[in-house]
DNA sequence: CCTTGACCTGCGAGTAACTCATAGGTTTAT
DNA sequence: ATAAACCTATGAGTTACTCGCAGGTCAAGG
């Protein structure tokens, strides 16, 4: 009686959009069977995965890293391994995305406060927009 | 004498590739004349639309966004009403970012400190990777 | 004069993780 | 029977470059 869910009932189920579903079967991360008339069903160990895959990709995992973990699994392996390794780069490169874009939005603050005591520049042929070019620092 | 810089010329002189240089150029962010064997050279005019694209993009806007500041500034118009408005719209959304990647960082630090006391999985049926699977909060 | 190396040109494709649109098949309710 | 609401596979668009290609240009050395 359980044969399974179509793609929308499993994507309501988990909160994530139909095409995302078909996103990871159209990359091989989901591999569902399917019925008579084409219709992809979903097992439960294909819910498994997917669960899998979600908790990982809020790790901050990318779609290829959950590959490769989902490929050590298939083939016996311990993904743990790779999974700390992973992690550990992806953490290194979040952690740097994190200070550019504190230092992005410091700058974008720190402009529109200064901005606020400028008026409107006229076209001239000296500068495109003072405002912008006002606020360059010297790096 | 200054007849203008070639692409690396002004690359080197921006701190930027050359591949940028050609990517602006491409997409028509900037437009410099060419000698007569189809060599690009930039004038002092296309440097300081560089010097502005480049202030720009540091600010935070897209490159469609700066593309919008300089067809303000080609019809004659002041770009300042559109530069304020955008740059609202974008520390907006690069709050967001911060945010979501605050919460990122927070998640997988979490993570790798529980993995310090935890074992590395062995495949069974029941799940994928414990470590990962492990630290999924209800939301 | 010729070659070699370092530059230049335009163009297509790849990156990440979806999202949207298309054309067409299926199922369900009226 | 037909219309609404689903499903399928596939291609293309998103951002700001980056890389690779095939082929043209130019200055220096032999």
């Amino acid at each position: 009686m359980n044969a399974g869910l179509k793609v929308s009932q499993l994507a309501d189920k988990h909160h994530v959009s139909a095409d995302t579903i078909r996103h990871y079967v159209r990359i091989g991360l989901l591999s569902p069977a399917k019925n008579d008339s084409g219709y992809h069903f979903f097992t439960l160990q294909d819910e498994k995965v997917l669960t899998f895959i979600l908790s990982a990709r809020d790790l901050g995992f990318s779609l290829d890293d959950i590959r490769l973990l989902l490929d050590d699994a298939e083939k016996g392996e311990s993904p743990c391994p790779h999974a700390r390794s992973l992690i550990e780069a992806r953490l290194g490169q979040a952690r740097q995305q994190l200070a550019n874009l504190q230092a992005l939005v410091k700058r974008m603050e720190t402009a529109t406060q200064a901005w606020q005591q400028l008026p409107d520049c006229e076209p001239c042929g000296e500068h495109i927009c003072h405002l912008i070019e006002g606020v360059t620092h010297e790096h």
